[in-house]
DNA sequence: ATTTTTAACAGACATATGTATGGTAAATTA
DNA sequence: TAATTTACCATACATATGTCTGTTAAAAAT
């Protein structure tokens, strides 16, 4: 049959292939042969595996539809993270256990230690943490002085950014309107710190 | 074997669908049924025709990793959306065929054409819109008054608030540190409309 | 000019995978 | 109580799918 200049059938398989991720699934060798008219599986399978060494795609062995893009995989990992719609007495795990819902998020390989809560109140505007946002939080008992974190406050979830002078914690908003909240480090449950913010416009 | 309350199992199978879907693909039927520890693939089978059945999930008839949450029910579906570096000349094209990196994002099923950005400047700190933000643009030429858009200014992409008066455009920024940027209709070039705004915290 | 690499083909094999048929026992309904 | 539905199991089959071995010819490298 025809025979392509080199390279340029591999670039336009890659792409093929990207275009079938970004729509929905993987394909299967055979689909990328159909798609390019080859002959042989294996002219199609040649492809693939060539471009899973040039470390363009990577490929789950013996499973279909095994092929995907490398980038993102590069050390972020696509997670499913649980939305949790209010987190009463405290009792995180029952809320994570029948989440309100999901979103994908691409986070570093922290296992899933991550779960996402909808901003309440504008005590945190002055950092561009609006009412309505979701916070994703990676779940964690302790903070760093400066970090933003999710803490239980008289039972209610407050995003605030966290400060430690010895033994007395501070939950600074980021509003001149409200005002810092001292506790002492006994008393405070930090949920979790803030590394992400989203926010959805209409 | 055991045998679980009725329904009880069949929602536990939609939500672990569900959550294969998210994380990257569909699950096999046999998938299904080593999750579960059945010993039937059938009895995998029967859970997923029956979601199927209640129109819950959707079937690709004689395919591997067939099966697929009906979109009406969440009418949201888990896309690779690709990074874009710059936009230089326009060719808005060129820059999606080569970008710097994807994202997962869910976006309206009606969206195929979302790119991403990364935000230069702090002529939008107004609106929550920090530089370093990564804003999810879902691409369109035209907008309404009130939107914020992503234009081309002078070969630059700029992220502003989109406002129409007749045949004049103007984009204002959220930062009275900047002016508003008033141009002719047939002039600008709007590359989108932002429909999310993403920051990550250290 | 010779060797190596590359694109593509042909045919085949083992397993993965969707699908079908038939059966059992518990729960539900009539 | 009898009939129906439901959850589950066992086995089997056809096709889909990943993988392998071997071949050919053009292009590139030596």
């Amino acid at each position: 049959m025809g025979r392509t200049p080199v390279g340029q059938t591999r670039e336009r398989v890659f792409k093929f292939v990207r275009r079938c991720l970004l729509s929905g699934q993987p394909p299967t060798v055979r689909e990328v042969q159909k798609a390019f008219g080859f002959r042989a599986v294996q002219t199609a399978r040649q492809h693939l595996e060539q471009l899973v060494g040039d470390g363009r795609l990577t490929a789950d062995r013996n499973k279909s539809r095994g092929y995907r893009l490398a980038e993102p995989a590069s050390g972020l990992k696509t997670m499913l993270v649980p939305v949790l719609g209010r987190v009463p007495a405290g009792v995180l795990e029952e809320a994570i256990e029948d989440p309100d819902g999901y979103v994908t998020a691409d986070a570093p390989e922290i296992s899933g230690e991550v779960f996402a809560l909808r901003v309440q109140g504008e005590s945190m505007i002055g950092a561009g943490i609006f009412p309505g946002d979701l916070v994703l939080v990676h779940r964690q008992p302790t903070a760093r002085s400066g970090d933003i974190v999710v803490a239980l406050v008289e039972n209610e979830a407050t995003v605030k950014t966290f400060k430690q002078c010895d033994h007395r914690i501070e939950l600074h908003p980021a509003n001149p309107l409200f005002a810092p909240i001292i506790l002492d480090a006994d008393v405070v449950v930090i949920l979790g710190k803030v590394i992400e913010v989203r926010r959805t416009l209409s």
